[in-house]
DNA sequence: CCTGGCCGTCACATCCTTGTCACGGGATCT
DNA sequence: AGATCCCGTGACAAGGATGTGACGGCCAGG
C-alpha cells in the first residue's frame, strides 16, 4: 500500500501516529528534522507526507514551500500538522500549498481519515502514466521507479527497457525486438548487450527484494512477468 | 507513432492540444465539427479521438455515440473533453462508451499522460494466441506452456513441438512431416530425434499429471489428443 | 581538466539443450 | 515360436545460450 512520510521533531508523535497509520496497512519511514527528511526524499517515494508545522531550525512551512517548487517532489500531497489551531496558520500553510491540515491535539482516527482522504482526492481515476506490476511501479512521466515507495536508480537505457516490458508484461521478445523497440531500429548494437542491460536491472531490482521479475525465456529471449 | 484525431470547434484550443501531442510523436489531425470528423473517419484510421463534448450542431455526445455504434470506429478509443466538469457530465460521458475524460481546463502534461494511458489500456488486447486442450495450455506469446496455472518448464525445441501438435490436435504426424514443420525442412536430424523430443514432452507433461496428451500411432508417428 | 556515471563489448564460467546411440521390451507377421 | 520391426528409455558429449565481472570510451557536470 501507501508510503507515508512523517516530519516531526517529537519522537513521542511520530510513533503514535506511525502505530495509527500502520494498523491500517501504510507504510511509515520517519524524519526528525527538515534536513533527515530532505535526505530521506532522495531514496523514498512516499505518496504522502504529514509535516510538522513547528520544526527545530527551519520551519516546517519551509519545507513545505520547498517540496512543491522541487518538480520532483511536487505531486506529493502534504498535510501540515500544528499545535496552533489558528485559522490564520491554517490559511497560510494551505497557502503554501498544503493539500490539508491537522490541528493538535488529534484523535488518531481522524488523523487516518484525513490521509485516505487527501490520497483520494489526489490520486484522480485518471491513470496517469504508470503502470504496477508485482509491486513495482514505474512512471514514465516523472521518469521513476519504485517500490513500496523505495526509489530504485535506474540508468536511461535500462530506464527504457524496463518501461518497455512492464508496458508488454507477460510477452516474450527476442533481442532484437528489444533492439528495436529499445534502442531504435536504426541503431546498431551487439544482441548480447540486451543482456547485460538486464542484468543490470535484475542486480538492481534484487536490491529491492523483487526478484524474478525479469525472465529469461530460453531460446527466445525476455519477458516481464510476475508470475512465477 | 499513434495518430491522435481531435474534434474541438475552437482552433484555438486544437493548436493548444496539438503542440503538446505532437512534442511527444504523435501524428495528430484535426477536425472542427461533427461532419468534418465523420469524413475524416473514411479516409483516416486515428488510434484515438479527443472529442469536445459541446460542438456546434449535434453534440460530441451524439458523435461519440455513432462512433462506438460502427463497428469499424468501435475499437478506437475516445477520451471526451469537457469545460463542464460536473460529476453528472462524467458518468453521462463515459456511460456512451467515452474511455476517459479530462475536464477544462487541462494541463498538457495530464493530457498527454492520458492519452498514454487510455492507448496503453486499449492496445494490449493483442491476440494472446492461447491454445488449451485437455487443460493444457500453451501460449506463443508469453512463451509459456502451463496446466492448472501450473509452469511447465519446456526447453525451446519441445515448446515449438508441441505447439504445432496441439495446434493440429487428433491429426497424425509422421516424423519426417514433423522434422519439416518443426525443425524446418533444411535441417537433416535423425529421424529417431523426434522419438526423443516427444520422450521429454512426455516426461514434464507426467510430471504435473499430464497423461496420454501425446499418442503414438504405431508404424506412422505421434499425435497430439486428449481422447483416450 | 578531472570525475563519475552510463554504455557497449569482451572473455570466461556455467548451465542447458539437443542430436545420437545402444539396449531392451513389445508388437506384428509368418 | 521365431524373426523382425517399432518404439521407449537412459546416458552422453558437443555445441549453444545465458550469466557475470571487467574494461575502455564517451559525455556532462564541476
Amino acid at each position: 500500500m501507501a508510503t507515508i512520510l512523517i516530519v516531526d521533531d517529537e519522537p513521542d508523535i511520530r510513533e503514535v501516529i506511525r502505530f495509527a497509520l500502520e494498523g491500517t496497512g501504510f507504510r511509515v519511514i520517519e524524519a526528525g528534522h527538515a534536513d533527515e527528511a530532505r535526505k530521506l526524499m532522495q531514496s523514498e517515494e512516499p505518496d504522502l507526507i504529514l509535516l510538522d508545522w513547528m520544526l527545530p531550525g527551519r520551519s516546517g512551512l519551509e519545507l513545505a514551500q520547498q517540496l512543491k517548487q522541487n518538480p520532483k517532489s511536487r505531486g506529493i500531497p502534504i498535510i501540515m500538522v500544528s499545535a496552533r489551531g489558528e485559522e490564520e496558520d491554517r490559511i497560510r500553510g494551505l497557502e503554501t500549498g498544503a493539500d490539508d491540515y491537522i490541528a493538535k491535539p488529534f484523535s488518531p482516527r481522524e488523523m487516518v481519515a484525513r490521509v485516505n482522504a487527501v490520497l483520494r482526492r489526489s490520486r484522480p481515476e485518471g491513470p496517469t502514466d504508470q503502470i504496477e506490476i508485482g509491486g513495482l511501479r514505474i512512471d514514465s512521466v516523472s521518469h521513476r521507479v519504485t517500490a513500496q515507495g523505495q526509489r530504485i536508480e535506474v540508468a536511461p537505457t535500462e530506464f527504457r527497457l524496463l518501461h518497455f516490458l512492464m508496458s508488454h508484461a507477460e510477452r516474450a521478445f527476442t533481442r532484437s525486438q528489444l533492439l528495436d523497440q529499445v534502442w531504435g531500429e536504426q541503431i546498431y548494437v551487439e544482441e548480447r548487450t540486451v543482456d547485460v542491460h538486464v542484468r543490470r536491472l535484475r542486480k538492481a531490482l534484487e536490491e529491492t527484494g523483487h526478484d524474478n521479475l525479469l525472465q529469461t525465456v530460453r531460446g527466445v529471449g525476455y519477458r516481464f512477468s510476475d508470475k512465477p
